[in-house]
DNA sequence: GGGCATCGTTCCGGCTTCCGGAACGGCAGG
DNA sequence: CCTGCCGTTCCGGAAGCCGGAACGATGCCC
C-alpha cells in the first residue's frame, strides 16, 4: 500500500474553537472531498482522526441532506445540492452580477480567457471564467482555486491588503515552476510595482507557458479604497506578455474600472 | 408586520429518520437560505421551530466552516465555500464533462440558449446553461431549478421514469401560466407523446412567451434504457416553436444522442 | 472458485456536548 | 431618552453522540 498523499488530520486544527462539534466535524468531512472525488468511511475516519463509526454516521447524515451522494458500494461524493447552494451563493453576489457583462465584452475585445477572482484565505477563488472562443490553445480549466502568491489576481489583491500579504507570507511562497517568485523580498517588490502600475502580471509562475495580467476592482471611500476582487486575462505567455501586452493591460484596467464604477453606483 | 411567505417548520418532516440530529439541523438551516438571501438567528429559529440560541450556534458553526458568511449586523448568507464545493461536485460529473463540447456546438447551430438538466426530487436542476450570444431577447437566467412538470426537460425525464412521474403527480401540477398543463390526464398524455416522438416540448407553461424543446440523454443496457439527463433549447415561443421548430428538434435530438454515445464510450 | 483481507454498517454503554430558557448588550426607531 | 427587537452568551439537565467491537458484504488474490 502506497503512502497516502493525504494531509494528516485536519480536524484538530480548525475545529478547536467552534461549538457544535458534530457540525464542525461534518464540515471537515466535506473538506475531505476537495482532494478526492470519492471517499469511503475508513479513509475519512483516518484522515480526520475520528472513529470509523463516527465517519460512517457523518457520511450518512450528509448524504441524507443531499450534500453528499452515495456512489455505489459505500463510497460517497459531493452532492448536487452543493452545486445548487453554490450557484445561489454566487448569484446573490452583486459583484458578479455587475461584472458579468463587462467580462463578456472584455473577452470579445482581447480574445483570451478572462477571469474574475476574489481572495479566500490565502487562495484566489475564481468566481467566473469566460474561456476564449478561439481555437487556440486553451487554458486548463480544471481548477477554481489557486495559491494567491503565484497569481496575478492574488498579487493585485495582496497589494491593497496588508493582512492578506502577511497571511500569504506566513503560509509560505510555494514553488510551482522555476519562475515562481519564492523569495519574500522579491515577492513584496512585485506588490510595490503592482501598486505603482495599477496592475499586476504573473509570468510562468503557476503553469509554465501561461501568464496573466490583472487589475483591481476597488471599493470603499476614496480615502480607504481596497480591492475586493480583480479581473484578469490569462493565456500563453507569448500571447499575453508579448507585443499585445499594452493593449491587454489597457483592456483589463478599463474593465476593472468599469466594474468598480458599476459597483459604486449599485451600492449607493 | 406582514405575514411571512415562509413555509412553516421544515425540520420535523425531514430530520426524523437520520441520526446526528445537529448535522441534520445544520442542513435544514442551510435550506432556509434557498428562499431568502439573508437571514438572522431569530427568523431561522422561527422557521425551523428551534430555540433562538440553537439557531445562533448553528449559524456560527456553519459560518466557521465557511458554508455561511456573516453579513454585517448578525445576518448571514450563503458562503463562497459552497460555490467551491458546488463547482467541484459538478466538475466531477462525467455527464457534464462529455456534454459540454456538444452543448457548445448546439448553441452555435441553433443560436439560442441551450441547457443541460437532471432531475432532483420533483424538480429539474440545470447543470449547465449556455446563453444565446445574439442580441435578441435573453431568457431570464436567475434560476437553477424548476418544477419538473412545466419543463420540457422534466417531461423528457418523467417520460422514461415511472417513479418520477408518480412523484410529480403526488406533488401536484402547480399552475404557473394560463397554459400550464395542470390536468393529470392531459399531463400524462404529454408523456405518451414524448415517448412516441422521442422529444418533448413545453409551450408557455413556465413563463408566458418562452418555450423549449428537450431530448433525453440515455443510459443503461439497450433493454433498460433510462434518461439520466436531458438537453433543451429555450427561447421565445415564436422563435422556438415557429418555422424553425423542425430544425431545432433535429439539433436537440442529435446533440442528446451524441452525448448518450459519448457517455457510453466513456463508461465502458 | 474459495479464502482472506478490507470495508461499510450496526449495536451499545458511558459520557461528552448539545438543547432550551433566560439574561445581557447593542442597535434602530420613536 | 427610552423601548422594542435582535444577536449573542451563560447555565443546568439530559439527550444524543462517540468509540470500540461485532456483523455482513464486497472484492481481490491466489
Amino acid at each position: 500500500m502506497t503512502v497516502l498523499p493525504f494531509t494528516p488530520p485536519v480536524l484538530p486544527d480548525e475545529a478547536e474553537d467552534s461549538p457544535l462539534r458534530s457540525v464542525s466535524t461534518a464540515v471537515a468531512v466535506l473538506d475531505c472531498f476537495t482532494d478526492s472525488p470519492e471517499l469511503g468511511a475508513t479513509k475519512v475516519a483516518a484522515r480526520l482522526g475520528i472513529a470509523k463509526s463516527t465517519a460512517c454516521r457523518m457520511l450518512a447524515a450528509l448524504a441524507a441532506g443531499g450534500l453528499l451522494e452515495k456512489a455505489g458500494s459505500g463510497r460517497y461524493r459531493l452532492g448536487l445540492r452543493l452545486f445548487e447552494y453554490g450557484q445561489l451563493a454566487v448569484d446573490r453576489l452583486l459583484l458578479r452580477e455587475v461584472a458579468m457583462p463587462v467580462l463578456g465584452e472584455l473577452r470579445e475585445t482581447v480574445r483570451e480567457t478572462v477571469q474574475l477572482g476574489v481572495a479566500v484565505g490565502t487562495d484566489v477563488l475564481y468566481l467566473e471564467r469566460l474561456e476564449t472562443e478561439g481555437a487556440g490553445l486553451r487554458f486548463r480549466t480544471d481548477y477554481h482555486r489557486n495559491p494567491a502568491h503565484s497569481s496575478s489576481i492574488g498579487r493585485v489583491l495582496a497589494a491593497s491588503d496588508p493582512s492578506l500579504t502577511m497571511a500569504i507570507l506566513e503560509r509560505g511562497l510555494e514553488r510551482r515552476t522555476p519562475f515562481t517568485v519564492v523569495d519574500p523580498r522579491r515577492w513584496r517588490q512585485t506588490l510595490v510595482q503592482t501598486r505603482e502600475q495599477g496592475y499586476a502580471t504573473c509570468r510562468d509562475e503557476y503553469d509554465q507557458g501561461w501568464s496573466s495580467i490583472a487589475a483591481p476592482i476597488l471599493t470603499g471611500a476614496s480615502g480607504r479604497r481596497r480591492a475586493v476582487a480583480a479581473v484578469s486575462v490569462v493565456g500563453s505567455t507569448s500571447r499575453v506578455l508579448g507585443p499585445r501586452k499594452p493593449a491587454l493591460v489597457q483592456g483589463v484596467r478599463r474593465a476593472a474600472e468599469r466594474i468598480t464604477v458599476a459597483l459604486e453606483r449599485a451600492t449607493s
